[in-house]
DNA sequence: TCTTTATATTTAATAATGCGCATATAAGGT
DNA sequence: ACCTTATATGCGCATTATTAAATATAAAGA
């Protein structure tokens, strides 16, 4: 019961809603995610922690990079029906298309450089 | 998006899927559940009433009780799937068996009444 | 080794949540 | 009308969540 709990926990957040949207689509790091959202460091980070803590995220270093992707494999439980909820949830949401567009031009670079772009 | 975030949120407590999981076996009113899960009747109702807002529940009142059932029929949406979700996660849980075990004994009177009981 | 950079974490402030107590509301019975 | 009873709600308190700002950590390159 804990674990549907945790993980309802982990989706009653739009962030996060948003957040498993990119991952959805594709394998993202942190500043990916920062872009894409329009959101800060911080927050892409400690939210992405929080979806990982919930069973739905995998983490794998590249470099300085952060990599978060779906962790489908192991989901024969809870977790597969939720995905389900969230993708119903996320057809047609204009937020949510908007953000992939953005995650489209995102460029893999930190809060560091992209503070320097001309945008 | 708010239609998910808020019905996760929903989902987030023990108390209220412990709650679900009577209404799931048949209709209940606010004392039933109050005894089943054995707690007051303040949080018997709160939670009842926050299944209901997040869409989970249908209400109708008969005389002085009101009862709660699933409202499954128009859920062709999200909610769906957290049910499925919610299954998932009671099977075989203890205290989702117990909670039943005692719902069966419940009566269908109010705190007034059960405090006047001789159990 | 020193600097730069991506990410994580600590801190502090604000907001949200869950609960019990007391009380309000509303339906039935007398 | 009055009383009893089932349910709902306002209020206060304790706990937990969320966030930005500042700082720490750790990888990569010069």
């Amino acid at each position: 019961m804990k674990n549907l709990t945790k993980a309802a926990q982990a989706l009653s957040d739009e962030t996060r809603i948003r957040i498993l949207n990119l991952i959805m689509q594709r394998e993202c790091c942190v500043c990916e995610v920062m872009q894409a959202l329009n959101i800060s460091q911080t927050r892409a980070s400690r939210n992405l922690k929080i979806l990982y803590d919930a069973g739905f995220l995998s983490m794998r270093n590249d470099g300085l990079f952060t990599l978060y992707s779906l962790k489908s494999k192991n989901n024969k439980d809870v977790h597969r029906y939720l995905f389900n909820a969230i993708g119903e949830s996320l057809k047609k949401n204009p937020i949510a298309l908007k953000d992939l567009k953005r995650l489209d031009k995102a460029k893999r670079v930190g809060l560091k450089s992209t503070s320097k772009m001309v945008m």
